[in-house]
DNA sequence: TGACCATATAATCAAACTCTTATATAATTC
DNA sequence: GAATTATATAAGAGTTTGATTATATGGTCA
């Protein structure tokens, strides 16, 4: 079956909002593996609010969904979302990708999070 | 051999370029075949000058390059781009994206051009 | 040379973006 | 219930974006 179309403006919207260090790294993080909030705020040494607000645009496109564990919340790319089967393609088109997402997550105190 | 590794920044860079849906139906024209500039302003229906800032943008990060004919300018992918390889994939990912050029270009009187 | 054409640049403005600090919310543990 | 913790929201400042109109550039053709 083909895959539902995507207008371009949709698509563009995507795009958008992995035109962004942050939000591409927290995408690339989550495409690896369910993430915590304060992963991100380690990983990228920002601030907690700033980091909500990226969590916020993800979740406003309805991008990731969350689980919530004791204290923490978990986040992960959302399987309903139109959007989900053109993520792993995206990051793949980034060489080398992998390397800095390892190296990335390796200086975070939960070193195994992503 | 490997592909030259892409800082995460870099790449978040080319998905801001693309994350405007002008600039991505540039891109997704320019990967068809050259295009005029006076294509995008048929086709979008935009103004010459908002068209000419747009390429502006893509011409910053290198990304194309230009021929003069006559009157005209063609606007190409520049082969040399080290995100020449990433955007056939980028633009691969978008489901339908080929129809929806196709309609969009139709209604350009150079019918065509893309 | 001079008129014409495609395209680029400048100046401007409103809207959107991204950060910060301060504060609110809501689940958890004691 | 009270203290604690992770996370969200609000408000505000500074920057960036993307359009518009007006003007400049530079090749082409007669």
């Amino acid at each position: 079956m083909e895959k539902t179309k995507m207008d371009i403006g949709e698509a563009a919207d995507l795009f958008k909002i992995m035109g962004d260090r942050s939000r591409l790294s927290m995408v690339a993080m989550m495409n690896r593996r369910e993430c915590c909030v304060c992963d991100f705020t380690e990983c990228f040494e920002m601030s907690q609010p700033a980091v909500s607000q990226h969590l916020k645009k993800l979740r406003g496109m309805g991008l990731i969904k969350e689980r919530r564990e004791g204290y923490w919340t978990y986040l992960s790319l959302n399987e309903e979302s139109p959007f989900y089967d053109m993520i792993p393609e995206l990051i793949a088109a980034i060489p080398g990708i992998e390397d800095h997402i390892s190296s990335m997550t390796a200086s975070c105190s939960r070193g195994d999070c992503c």
